[in-house]
DNA sequence: TCAGAATCGTCAGGAACCTGTCAAATTTTG
DNA sequence: CAAAATTTGACAGGTTCCTGACGATTCTGA
């Protein structure tokens, strides 16, 4: 699959791929994984988010969510409490050393991200992320 | 995550995942899986194309490419030949039901893919081709 | 109010991908 | 031309994701 478009979910995939290597390129000095920082960015956003929560928002399964969490907690970037309202969940929150890694991380990764995009502008930035977030909701009757 | 950008690479991971489930459930009836159908497209492309040569275009490995394809020849949509100049390799074409399988499923892919691009119009469409292809293989030193 | 449906975190097992490695073959380099 | 470097398909082992299932808990609607 050359350049031409054979395929567009292909293209997508690509563009997703390199993405992905250029993010762990940037967080690797960071010793965090792509999934470790986009945990991070979704405990930073839903402070108390469950295992459930988690899975949902970077788009995976509990199991895999759960598996990943254990890991961060054990390296003490997140802590776990039980929920007051709901005895099967957990509520999941940064530490500060998780937090302080995703402060320490976050500009490296938009910086290289902004770098992605040079040469086009506002608008044309504005409207692919139009179509990305159609292209990410789109198909289900 | 929301819909808030919290992360560019993530808003193309979710188009790609989306799309990707999609693609699926268009594929769901040919029996097809889109690893196959994308390894149907390199090869209707390359015929001939060696392991190597499968697994670059999918942006694969070896391995994967090379057991997703045994796989495929198991089941005749592929057939081996070794290569006539090449003794480490072999040459790779889709058989005539492959190839049925592939002209089958194809439409329709694109039936579904186009459906999700509703109301952009032909500047968009080719300014957002423009902007994948960057991502895909931007940021490479 | 209560029964059935849905959801929770977790366990178990498996699929689909990966990296490392190998011997042989081919290509590149000086 | 010979040595070094690279590439090939395949084996081995591992990682990261998945689905199915479970008992406990919570939600829903009649």
């Amino acid at each position: 699959m050359g350049n031409d478009e054979i395929c567009l979910s292909f293209l997508v995939r690509q563009a997703w791929l390199n993405m992905r290597s250029v993010m762990d390129s940037a967080l690797a000095t960071h010793d965090l994984s792509v999934a470790q920082y986009a945990t991070l960015l979704v405990l930073d956003e839903q402070p108390g988010a469950s295992v459930a929560d988690v899975a949902r928002a970077v788009a995976s399964t509990r199991q895999s969510a759960n598996e990943l969490l254990a890991g961060m907690e054990r390296a003490t970037m997140v802590e776990r409490h039980p929920h007051p309202q709901d005895r099967r969940s957990q509520k999941i929150h940064l530490t500060a050393l998780g937090r302080s890694r995703l402060e320490a991380a976050r500009p490296v990764v938009h910086a290289r991200e902004s770098e992605l995009e040079v040469g086009f502008d506002a608008g044309e930035r504005a409207m692919v992320r139009e179509w990305l977030a159609r292209m990410a909701r789109a198909g289900h009757d």
